[in-house]
DNA sequence: TGAGGTCAGAAGTAT
DNA sequence: ACTTCTGACCTCAAA
């Protein structure tokens, strides 16, 4: 096309451009009025005293341990304890604040707000972002979100207007039971509009237990057929809300807390964090001030499939322009305009700024799904116009990576071709180190040194009882026939479980709790059954790999969603006396204490950090036999938790121990779990030096 | 089983 | 008010 857009001229195209109102495209500022101090929850030693949840407590089992335990939620003027609590726990039944329902929260959102309400919104705008202090998390409050306030007048008005049950009790009480529990760490200094990676993560985390707890109880009510449940609009539009979100400020480049390859499932997700600020829209830009004048140039893209996006390798990128209804399939289609979205990019060429390019891959794991996977930086080479398949004008932009950055699509790219056997895995020992043990093969790499493999041991799936464990008490299964659905309020799994099931219709676990009831041999449920997501082998494709300090690791070809099953940990049960000796034996024994839920640093909200003991302590030795759980290195900051399973069995104690990702892993990158503290009194000999490489390492694991 | 259609919906921009 | 396209759900044909 002559319109092509050369790097010495400016296409034609450019004076189609109108007149731009030249107004800072983001003036509200918003009102820092309280924040998380979310880093002691990073910190084993922030201990909080857990109690189980007995079926008395205001709230289901199911979900009403999430909050912080100890502090009176009126105690608004507290100070720094010293050592406060975490922003969740597996809650104390007796601390609970009863929960309020939320309509109180949007009656005073309505206008009737209090004395906090700000009047000075737009007002100073960029500089409490700039001498704010340290961390990045925004916590607003409600009543200065007006906008806020209509989405949730609009919300409550609707539902009623349409008839659908307005009694939301439960997600109120959820809701609130987040806000308190940010209320209550109120204590911190402002911050600025800048995240880093902790309140990063705090965020996701939190934006996906609610999205998770949303719909977990959307599903144990009646569907009501022709309606849409959106729990990620639904947990994205209370954060928002609340102003539990970070990087507000639109930039180009670089997003703090954001790293190149990080993965995400939903759009909201990126709207939190400040990656991608629209939540639909593909391209994101912002006014830049040019002396006098403003003009849009694109911050980011993500590049979803909706549009005629070509990528002819994995650092270039044919991404195209917005609008033409190119997207509607069926609908006519018109041409495409310069502006918006396209005039920003347009725009961005010209200026040569840098672009973030979220790239949307297909799920393997949720047929209907999506993730997004953060690309990093691209440049804008080059742009034009060319008829689309429906023969409308459409923008062509074509971007290429900026080099030196980490990878990210590209191991995509690399995994499907390991997959599909056009590239062979480099440095690949084994392809398969269970040799068909797992229904997905195990595959053994080096690619550091010349080791062949680890130390000799038989591969084996699953637990080994050496001697048979008595139940405390019998237990009968359920009777479910087409699986256990968390509407049946009869199904005595469910009922085990705190009335909910503990996982979601995609078998992600919802949150930790003491103990887990799945279905078992004892259950007449069908095996694709929910209530049995730790059941049925591995899921994703794991690799035994050599680390370049620290042995033998585990990785995962596949993206990891947070709450996803990773493995069990296989090997035998034995008792504190044979775990001894091992040790004795061999200071490298696979020894896996399963006595406390102590795992140091573990952030899934559900449980507290605080030592607890194991309701079914369990020693495994994975000594001379075991899967690929005993590849699994320590950190102290972890990507993944174990969690006690217990499966329905009449006859003898079933109790598995289970790893679930605490959040979403991208492929390729190591697993790791926090190791915990040994019952031991020679444990403090044989502390070794932790090697994880976090800001939160404490130096040292056992 | 999977591809394709349907549609209410959110944040941000523009008017 | 408009723009943008998601993500859950629904439908129907193909395997």
């Amino acid at each position: 096309m002559e319109e092509s857009g050369g790097e010495d001229s400016v296409p034609p195209a450019l004076d189609k451009s109108r007149v731009l109102s030249v107004r800072p495209l983001r003036c509200l500022v918003p009102i820092f009025a309280s924040t998380p101090n979310f880093p002691s929850y990073f910190h084993p030693q922030a201990a909080a005293p857990i109690v189980c949840n007995p079926p008395t407590t205001p709230f289901p089992a199911g979900f009403s341990p999430f909050y912080p335990f100890c502090v009176s939620p009126n105690s608004q003027n507290m100070q720094i304890p010293p050592q406060p609590p975490p922003p969740f726990g597996f809650g104390g039944s007796a601390t609970i604040p009863s929960p309020v329902p939320f309509n109180v929260l949007r009656a005073e959102a309505n206008g009737d707000a209090g004395p906090s309400r700000r009047s000075s919104r737009g007002l100073q705008p960029l500089q409490s972002e700039e001498d704010g202090s340290s961390d990045g998390i925004h916590v607003t409050d409600a009543e200065d979100s007006t906008r806020g306030a209509t989405a949730q007048k609009r919300r409550c008005g609707s539902s009623q207007d349409m008839n659908v049950p307005t009694s939301d009790v439960e997600t109120d009480a959820l809701v609130e039971n987040i806000l308190e529990s940010f209320n209550l760490m109120k204590f911190d200094t402002f911050r600025r509009a800048d995240g880093d990676k902790e309140s990063v993560q705090y965020i996701l985390l939190i934006y996906d237990l609610l999205r998770r707890k949303i719909s977990q109880i959307e599903d144990s009510k009646e569907s009501t057929p022709g309606v849409t449940r959106r729990p990620d609009l639904r947990a994205g539009t209370i954060l928002m809300n609340k102003g539990i979100r970070t990087n507000i400020r639109k930039r180009i480049g670089t997003v703090p807390g954001v790293e190149v390859g990080d993965i995400f499932f939903f759009r909201m997700e990126m709207c939190l964090i400040g990656l991608h600020a629209p939540s639909m829209a593909g391209i994101d830009y912002m006014g830049l001030k040019v002396s006098q004048d403003e003009e849009p140039v694109a911050v980011s893209i993500v590049s979803s499939g909706g549009y005629e996006d070509d990528s002819e390798d994995g650092n270039v990128l044919i991404y195209s322009g917005q609008g033409g209804n190119a997207y509607k399939r069926g609908l006519e289609t018109t041409d495409q305009k310069l502006e918006r979205g396209n005039l920003a990019l347009e725009k961005s060429l010209h200026r040569g700024n840098e672009v973030r390019v979220i790239r949307g891959v297909k799920d393997i794991a949720n047929l209907t799904g999506k993730i997004y996977v953060y690309d990093g930086l691209y440049k804008i080479r080059e742009s034009w116009v060319e008829k689309g398949k429906s023969g409308s004008n459409v923008f062509k932009y074509k971007l290429v990576r900026i080099s030196g950055q980490l990878e990210a699509f590209t191991v995509w790219k690399s995994v499907q071709q390991w997959k599909d056997g056009t590239a062979a895995r480099v440095g690949l020992v084994k392809s398969d180190l269970s040799s068909g043990a797992e229904n997905i093969p195990v595959s053994l790499v080096n690619d550091v040194d010349d080791e062949k493999r680890p130390a000799n041991f038989t591969y084996y799936p699953t637990l080994k009882y050496l001697k048979p464990v008595n139940l405390t008490e019998p237990s009968t299964g359920c009777s479910c026939q087409g699986g256990c659905l968390s509407s049946n309020s009869n199904c005595p799994c469910i009922q085990r479980n705190g009335g909910y099931l503990p996982y979601t219709a995609n078998g992600v676990l919802i949150s930790q709790t003491a103990l887990i009831h799945e279905c078992g041999s004892s259950c007449k449920c069908p095996q694709n059954c929910k209530n049995r997501a730790s059941q049925g082998g591995l899921k994703v494709r794991l690799e035994v790999f050599k680390t370049k300090d620290k042995g033998w690791g585990l990785r995962s070809w596949d993206p990891i969603r947070s709450g996803a099953f990773i493995c069990e940990y296989a090997g035998e049960v034995i008792d504190i006396s044979r775990a001894e000796e091992l040790r004795v034996e061999n200071e490298n024994a696979y020894v896996f204490y399963a006595t406390s839920t102590n795992q140091p640093g573990q952030f899934m909200p559900g449980v507290s950090i605080e030592s607890q003991k194991n309701p079914f302590p369990l020693i495994i030795s994975a000594t001379d036999s075991g899967n690929v759980a005993r590849f699994m290195n320590h950190s102290c900051s972890p990507n993944v938790v174990w969690q006690p399973v217990l499966r329905e069995n009449s006859k003898e104690c079933d109790l598995h121990i289970v790893f679930y990702a605490v959040r979403h892993i991208p492929p390729m990158t190591e697993l790791t779990y926090g190791y915990g503290i040994v019952p031991s009194d020679k444990a403090h000999q044989r502390k070794k030096k932790c090697l994880c490489g976090s800001v939160k390492c404490s130096g040292y694991f056992y």
